[in-house]
DNA sequence: TGCCGTCTGTCTGCTGGCGCACATAGCGAA
DNA sequence: TTCGCTATGTGCGCCAGCAGACAGACGGCA
């Protein structure tokens, strides 16, 4: 096994003070995520939540007309299903893996026993954890938002390619320019010529499906403020246990 | 003293259970919410939770351009200042009274108090009010990233005021075009035009700064999906005990 | 080695919404 | 009633990104 199937993995498991940790890893599973498998889909209840190592999945919204957009993304920084401890049971979006890999799974009500645990307070660390996790996933849906209204596809490439480098082992991502275009909500020959200038400028190197960053920087540079804005609030909410 | 000035006019403090409501009523304090006023700023920690009776407040991102998209709506059927419960304390956004009113605000160490009552359990039904209604106010986040990326500044419009209507006393809304097209992001000349439109067809009727809605069913089939979302997923999550 | 499906590159309109510049008209205060 | 500020109406040029239609090219598989 390596490195990339432990707990640890998962930042928001690494971070689990020992005692409550003890009591969930047990009931962890390993569980295999291939590309393009539905965690959850929308309206429908959920039979777990999923803590990523190194898979990356994405929420997204399918529209009436099958048009999609990706309403945020997933990582080893946190977890899949937050509406089943929100109390909502269900969302209005699909959990998509975008990125195959694996994750540790958790039956539903292992984690609403965890976090109404009878006796306890509920101000256990998980049910904080969890709170300030969800806060940051909200910070990442508004500025899909306001990228979503004001900035160019450009911006919103650099800025998802980003935002994925961040939740992968390495620099290079396996994901044709169709899916891309899928999360972002638009038309692949536009995602076609923005990377062919990424290219061109050096700072990306593609190839049939395989993507890999060559100037992170440079990236960087070319995002719009989205991207930092919400680096800066993982970081300030969940100072990370883990490795990166 | 109106009606409109009764704490169950606030749909939360409505659903609360008598002895929780005795415990928070007496330390509300009833404000009032100017137009324009802000009730917090990007990044600074908020002194005070504010739960709207009949004003509207807009969660707004600001650019650094100084350009601005709405990122959700709160009205008396919510709570401004999740963050604060969240754990996070601050939050990215600006929170700016779009529609004069009233609310009852709440210190912000006071409702972390009841919250993290000592000896009870941290499972009280405010607690899970808010997590339900957070969990709304992120649908309510996504549907506007979905909105942003594909839909027209018509449908846009619509959908907005719905949402705006859903939380105002009367049919009638006291609001520049210029307001709107703030909130929106977009130019003010297409909010004109759009607003043109709409009053031809004779769905709405406005003057300098006032708009009154004669067609709701007509707004609501020129309004996008999105509004039929997020309407839906507030009443599931939050099946009203307040008035409307 | 060759084949075929899928991924990528490119072209030709077309249009919603932007930016800018003014003209006009309500409405509140004096 | 008048003035002046601010809200609204409208025209013009422009461009990012859409829609659809192909051509070419890579790469896995037989």
């Amino acid at each position: 096994m390596t490195t990339s199937e432990a707990p640890q993995q998962n930042h928001l498991l690494a971070a689990l003070p020992a005692n409550e940790s003890m009591r969930l890893l047990p009931q962890l599973e390993l569980v295999e995520l291939p590309l393009g498998c539905v965690l959850y889909e929308s309206g429908a209840p959920m039979q777990y939540v999923y803590f990523p190592t190194d898979a990356v999945v994405s929420l997204i919204y399918v529209m009436e007309s099958g048009a999609t957009t990706e309403i945020a993304l997933v990582g080893n920084e946190g977890m899949v299903g937050v509406s089943l401890f929100m109390g909502g049971e269900t969302t209005p979006s699909r959990g998509l893996v975008q990125s195959a890999g694996h994750a540790y799974r958790l039956q539903a009500q292992a984690l609403k026993d965890e976090l109404e645990r009878v006796g306890g307070r509920r101000s256990g660390a998980l049910h904080d954890l969890l709170l300030r996790y969800t806060q940051a996933l909200m910070t990442q849906i508004a500025q899909t938002a306001v990228c979503n209204r004001h900035h160019s596809l450009e911006q919103k490439l650099c800025r998802w390619l980003l935002l994925t480098l961040d939740r992968l082992p390495a620099n290079e991502l396996i994901m044709t320019q169709e899916m891309i275009a899928h999360m972002l909500g638009v038309r692949r020959e536009g995602v076609t010529e923005s990377a062919g200038n990424l290219q061109k400028a050096g700072v990306i190197e593609y190839r049939r499906g395989h993507i890999t960053v060559l100037d992170r920087p440079g990236l960087e540079a070319r995002a719009c403020e989205c991207y930092a804005v919400v680096k800066r609030e993982f970081d300030r909410l969940l100072p990370h246990a883990g490795a990166e």
